[in-house]
DNA sequence: ATTATATATCGGTTTTTATCGATATGTCAA
DNA sequence: TTGACATATCGATAAAAACCGATATATAAT
């Protein structure tokens, strides 16, 4: 986890929202897991799609933005069929916020 | 203090490292402090110049990115004679960090 | 097999950032 | 008041990031 990409990953006013809304996916995204069958849930993701729609960019942005976001650190996703979903990473973010705590 | 200004501000090598120098001024720049009359000392505060030879980078860019830092709100500074003294914004830091800590 | 859907990647254009040298501004010393 | 020095600002170019539409890839459904 480089602390320079995270900081670029987060100096973007939507990838911040991104970051910010998968706190509380539920809130967020009311039809989070629509596509999930129960027994794979994937708690607290969210498709592509889903956040692509919340944030009015392009497709091809907001996949680029969440696989930015992943390199970094801050987020992890998995691939269910046709659908990858992406939610936060909260132990490196944790990491990140005591890294900037005592080391900035 | 914007975030997002915040985190481009902290995107950047030598920014970052001008940063962390600053907190233990005394250590990274020996010569701290050696224009300054004791009456009017500036705790943590080095000059321009001292952080350019430091960063290694041009006067104009060096002194842009202080700029930018202080904008951000990183940074304050004072201004003795022809030197400008810049030191760390402890507190905008720690609220930083603290904002961090609980909204991302 | 074909079609539909979701996501990733490619290629290109626009916008922003990085960075420098030159110059302006402000201060000090002779 | 002239000259020297520190810093800030300007103007320009180069490099990187933003961003989109088009296309590729992978899976699913018919």
């Amino acid at each position: 986890m480089e602390p320079i990409d995270v900081f670029k990953a987060l100096s973007n006013k939507t990838r911040l929202n991104i970051l910010k809304w998968l706190k509380e996916p539920e809130k967020h995204f009311p039809k989070q897991g629509a596509h999930l069958p129960k027994e794979v849930s994937y708690k607290g993701g969210v498709c592509v799609g889903d956040i692509q729609e919340k944030a009015e960019a392009s497709q091809s942005t907001v996949s680029h933005y969440l696989t930015m976001m992943q390199k970094a650190g801050l987020l992890e996703s998995v691939r269910y069929g046709q659908w990858t979903y992406y939610r936060r990473n909260e132990e490196a973010i944790r990491q990140f916020a005591e890294y900037l705590k005592t080391e900035i």
